[in-house]
DNA sequence: AAATTTAATGCAACCGATTGCATAATAAAA
DNA sequence: TTTTATTATGCAATCGGTTGCATTAAATTT
């Protein structure tokens, strides 16, 4: 095995300094421009490759953010983690990546785990059942910034990342309602986290303006996944009386109780109408494709990380900021356009 | 800012050398069982954490294993990464994941910066058209054990984790054969890659076995995504003699190509039976259901990260592994049945 | 009691880059 | 020519664990 280029090696082959090889590699304005150009030389002959412990060993920094996420393969997620990846590798940047797997106590884990790492700086969208910003604490008391994105903890001063979830559950609701629904059965995930609990007021918000009562016996709270969405078929086939809509806050469910239905002979849309959440692509490869709300999850990555960036490089302080929202988007296609029942 | 507490700082409240406590912590054998119980309870009470940086630029080592994937938004992938990350996270091990976004001058830049992270080891499922094997070239010669998974890249003495491909593509043709079908049309990826290339293998096969002739104009090459199927769709209906089966190496490609088939008219799978493969969600929530081949994504993740561990640990020596290779398996369902004509 | 073995701990160098401060070299001003 | 300002470089301490070797203390053997 090759011995390890190290910058006391450039600094003897040049007869310099290790600190003014240090300085030069690194660009330092007090360098000589003729010695830059010399070092750099070298230390590409030389095959010389920093070694970021020791650097960070001295910085006291490590140029890695860590991301925790509820799970790493759901549509959303692992969208918004490739954006994230994207601007952390042009940035120059490592991603650690935890997922939590919608359960609070790994989640407490993996925190503790990103602290002992010491990244410079955590993003988390948190499990279901979070109830506690406990674990979160060491990373305030340490200065170490935290933003959430997706699902937010309030009441931290940390910076969220989020869309408008009220809006986006008003303008769902209210398109059911312009296309004649009244019956509006919405299917959703656990209400203590604010992108469910937001969509729901939406959805409330939507009925009320249209003077329909809220009735919560058309709230089901959910896991969301696809199992969630045979199941809600299910429970609808045997209603008394049948909702006219569903208002779904996952896509991937919607399209998973779309196919139940119609596999028990309920047409959708004219039966029963849906709108999903997210964009999946799988809404544009279902029959009939489903309306839904769509998502910017790569975006929201994006914007994530390129903030967590800013503010640690002091490009941009976040201390003030309390919620940066991205743009949402009704997205109308062939699930909820009534069409008039032919013969 | 509170100070950051070392192992310095231990020892001087105990009245023992940092060497004493280094190795209390870190169960070392020649430490006195009392000695052990004390360090680690004012480690505890001071709220003492190691730092890594310190430690990985000592012990030259990172317990972090670098993943370079061509995308992290794939169904495959980001479930093969939540396994990873399973496993990884169990054993203490952290994870650097990098998308190539399926370029090979991105894969090539992922694998710098891994190199100079240092990772202590590397797993790699290759970019479309990574045609060299170049850029890995100084893991090896640093002796930084390779794994590659999925998409892997040959003759170079790394051990790869896969399924049987030419199995997987065997089965999925025979099965089409069986149900009575004899044209059938084979949508694939960049042949390039062992994974297209294999299933290809195995179509071949299923024909030849079955006397059926392999027409190169049933072989299509595309991008497998959900555009390639619409466009796979469009260009089946304008053939002068249509196939009347597809064996599409992607599910997502094949739920999108069905669907634009059935907004023309054209039947699944009666007048075409198709045949995906991954076994994704979405197989199972469209109509007809797709008969598809399960691809074991989340074990292939665990056991890559888990043979890269046992290898670094040395409990498991994989020089003289070649190949680990995992079951996959055929689901039939309804795309593929052939239903009598009604009427 | 002396010699030998075993167990437990400490010393000090080391990993490799960074940086405040001092200094040398050169240029500009007096 | 001397003084002052400017530019470039070097010195040496520092970051916080780890580990080979030495040493001390205790236990065992002769």
């Amino acid at each position: 095995m090759a011995k390890e280029i190290t910058i006391y090696d450039i600094a003897n082959q040049l007869q310099i300094s290790p600190a003014t090889v240090s300085r030069a590699l690194n660009n330092h304005p007090a360098i000589n421009e003729k010695t830059k150009v010399l070092v750099n030389a070298k230390a590409e002959e030389l095959g010389y490759r920093s070694n970021k412990f020791a650097s960070n060993l001295r910085k006291q920094s490590t140029s890695t953010i860590g991301v925790i996420v509820p799970r790493l393969n759901s549509y959303i997620m692992s969208t918004v983690l490739a954006g994230m990846e994207k601007i952390a590798n042009e940035e120059g940047f490592n991603l650690i990546i935890s997922q939590s797997l919608e359960s609070q106590k790994k989640e407490i884990a993996n925190a503790q785990t990103m602290f002992n790492s010491r990244v410079d700086g955590l993003l988390v969208s948190v499990a279901f059942d979070t109830d506690s910003f406990e674990h979160f604490q060491p990373f305030l008391k340490k200065k170490i910034p935290l933003i959430f994105f997706d699902r937010i903890l309030e009441n931290n001063n940390c910076p969220s990342i989020v869309i408008d979830n009220t809006k986006a559950g008003y303008e769902a609701t209210n398109h059911l309602i312009q296309q004649g629904r009244s019956n509006i059965l919405h299917i959703t995930g656990n209400l203590q986290r604010n992108v469910y609990a937001d969509r729901l007021k939406g959805y409330q918000q939507a009925l009320l303006e249209n003077e329909i009562p809220f009735q919560k016996e058309f709230l089901w709270e959910t896991a969301l996944n696809l199992e969630a969405g045979k199941e809600v078929a299910q429970r609808i086939k045997a209603m008394p009386n049948r909702p006219d809509a569903l208002f779904i806050a996952s896509d991937l469910c919607a399209v998973a109780c779309i196919s139940a239905l119609k596999e028990m002979g309920i047409d959708v849309p004219n039966d029963i109408s849906v709108v999903g959440f997210n964009n999946d692509p799988v809404a544009q490869v279902i029959a009939p494709k489903l309306t839904t709300i769509h998502y910017p999850a790569k975006e929201m990555g994006e914007i994530a990380v390129k903030s967590m960036i800013n503010h640690l490089k002091g490009t941009m302080n976040l201390d003030k900021t309390n919620a940066i929202t991205l743009r949402s988007e009704l997205i109308v296609r062939e699930s909820s356009r009534i069409i008039e029942h032919s013969a």
